[in-house]
RNA sequence: UGUCCUAUGGUGUAAUGGUAACACUGCAGAUUUUGAUUCUGCCUUUCUAGGUUCGAAUCCUAGUAGGACAACCA
């Protein structure tokens, strides 16, 4: 019996909607500029989009928000289409705005056919300066006042390609002296002759986004359109162009964008990270962009799981990035295949171990899902451990190896330490150890019981491999707080190094994930070959003795 | 010195005029062959001032605070 899970506001319109027979169906578009990666904000409206739909039966179409062709290219199309699949949704139809330019030119020309639409050939300084600013009225200047057959003719000139980017734009005629900014005459139309990646050169003039996000999805019959906060003005606007143009009135909805901490979410700041090689491109496993945190090991369910625990409203926020580690770390706990890595080793010899003896342990793959069965693991008389598994004087509470101590090797014998080697800058190199041979795991007899267990890799068939350990890409909560990007930059965000891993790990596949013991989760990276293993930190397992240690500095 | 949006624990989100709750975080404990997981408990909340009402987080008014708006970007 699950709970009633209250509705968030955009739920709570729908149902209204459907219940009072305002529409049978609902419909809903992701409308992505092509000029960028998809990034965690983006799947905030993502799953917002197809989850209405799934939820109250109805579509989400994929519409390509594509009117500005100086910016926008095939490659970024390509890279959103594979994210949002990715995430595990399926558009309805793959539009284009770009489908639409001959019938948003009509209806550019309806608009002036009604005398409200006209062409200025102003500079845009000269507008700027008309236009007031939010205190003060703007003012109408001569061109405002152009007839209708001039004004369709200077139109259709327009797009004949008479004129030169810049020398002339088309305008809605509403109102200079309107409250909204955006209602003093905004362009609707501007000249650029410039290569569509999908028309080509078919066009130069382009629509401005007021003038073809509306009557898209006005076209495509979207009943409920939702967008960001920073939309809100011109949600009036959208209503003005239907209500003029007198087509399917489809309807706008605003919500708060996701802001997540120790990273940032615009477009121009992760082009900025992108272009001054700070990370090395969008799918850098720093970027929260959706390619990046893939690449990372994230998982569309961890994700979708995010999105749904922040909620849907329509305050400003920013979200504790430790709940998207919660999310993530709550999934691959129940998929990750657990596998031994030691990233700091120091050597175990086990003293009364036979020499040239080994034999072969199992160990389960994952204590939560026991159908993954267990790997095996090959056990000698020297193995490597953590060196932080070793204390030459133990701190309180330190419950794992020590002069005199014992401690479990995980799936294994319980071991004590006897004797220890030190080099000659006074570091430790080698433990010398005896183990319990009644102790062995699953067949214990020892009677013993230690509280420490750690993990160890066999030294004579331990496997090198690349690890790229990674934190926060900002050291500051709010990036966008400090003025210059790069000196929000966390100096240490990754860190490459080699680890010493269990033979099992060498038949890794790509599509694995992994929790090394005791150290965190972790996956294949794209980098990695038949001979080089390379491994990314997707996100470290909690660590509650770090925080005990922390306490005491 | 305009218009619009918003205001609930540290962070998010509920409560839809009738006992302020859930998650994350934090803290304490239990269990544990991962100091993980799991489990238990605890801390901490309605921006301010008026008003309406038997009763206000919720409705009204004013204030305060934060955000948006003056691109031929979306």
């Amino acid at each position: 019996m699950a709970d009633e899970k209250s509705l968030h506001f955009l739920e709570e319109i729908v149902e209204r909607d459907l219940k009072e027979g305002k529409y049978t169906g609902i419909a809903t578009r992701f409308p992505p500029e092509p000029n960028g990666y998809l990034h965690l904000g983006h799947a905030k409206s993502i799953c917002l989009n197809f989850g209405l739909a799934l939820k109250y039966g109805g579509f989400t179409n994929l519409r390509f928000d594509d009117t500005n062709p100086t910016t926008e290219e095939t490659e970024y199309v390509e890279s959103i289409k594979e994210d949002v699949r990715w995430l595990g949704y399926n558009w309805a139809n793959e539009f284009y705005a770009s489908d639409y330019f001959e019938q948003l030119y009509t209806f550019a020309l309806r608009l002036i056919d009604k005398g409200l639409a006209y062409v200025d050939d102003s500079s845009s300084e000269d507008m700027a300066t008309q236009k007031g600013t939010p205190t003060k009225p703007g003012v109408a200047n001569q061109y405002r006042s152009r007839s209708i057959e001039e004004n369709r003719q200077l139109f259709t000139d327009m797009r004949a390609g008479k004129y030169k980017d810049g020398e002339k734009v088309l305008r809605a005629k509403i109102d200079m002296a309107h409250v909204n900014m955006l209602m003093r005459d905004p362009v609707i139309y501007r000249i650029k002759h410039a290569h569509h990646h999908r028309t080509g050169d078919a066009w130069c003039i382009y629509p401005m986004y007021d003038f073809a996000h509306g009557q898209s999805d006005s076209i495509e019959k979207i009943t409920h359109s939702i967008c960001t906060l920073e939309f809100v003005p011109h949600r009036e606007l959208y209503d003005w162009c239907i209500q003029k143009l007198e087509i399917y009135p489809s309807h706008q909805y605003e919500f708060a964008r996701l802001n997540v901490t120790y990273t940032v979410m615009s477009k121009r700041k992760l082009l900025t990270l992108v272009n001054e090689k700070y990370v090395n491109g969008w799918d850098d496993p720093r970027m929260p962009t959706l390619s990046g945190m893939r690449r990372r090991g994230y998982t569309p369910e961890s994700i979708r799981e995010f999105c749904d625990k922040i909620g849907v409203a329509k305050r400003e926020n920013l979200i504790d990035i430790g709940l998207l580690e919660f999310c993530v770390r709550e999934h691959l706990n129940k998929i990750a295949l657990r596998r031994m890595v030691v990233f700091n080793p120091i050597k175990v010899v086990l003293t009364n171990y036979p020499e040239g003896q080994e034999e072969i342990l199992t160990s389960e793959n994952n204590p939560e899902d026991p159908s993954t069965g267990v790997r095996e693991m090959p056990f000698g008389k020297e193995l490597f451990i953590e060196a932080d598994d070793f204390m030459e004087v133990p701190a309180k509470k330190y419950f794992r190896l020590a002069p005199g101590q014992m401690a479990r090797l995980k799936s294994a014998f319980i071991i004590k330490c006897d004797t220890f080697v030190k080099d000659a800058n006074g570091s430790i190199t080698e433990l010398h150890c005896t183990y319990v041979p009644e102790s062995r795991s699953g067949s214990d007899t020892s009677g013993l019981s230690v509280k420490g267990v750690i993990h160890w890799v066999s030294a004579r068939h331990a496997v090198p491999v690349e690890v790229r350990q990674y934190d926060r890409l900002f050291r500051v909560e709010d990036p966008a707080l400090i003025g210059e990007l790069a000196d929000a930059l966390h100096p240490d965000s990754i860190k490459v190094t080699t680890a010493m891993a269990e033979p099992a790990l060498q038949s890794a596949t790509k599509a694995d994930r992994f929790q090394f013991m005791r150290t965190g989760y972790f996956c294949l990276d794209a980098d990695a070959s038949e001979k080089k293993l390379i491994f990314n930190r997707t996100v470290t397992l909690k660590d509650m003795w770090a925080k005990e240690t922390a306490k005491g500095k």
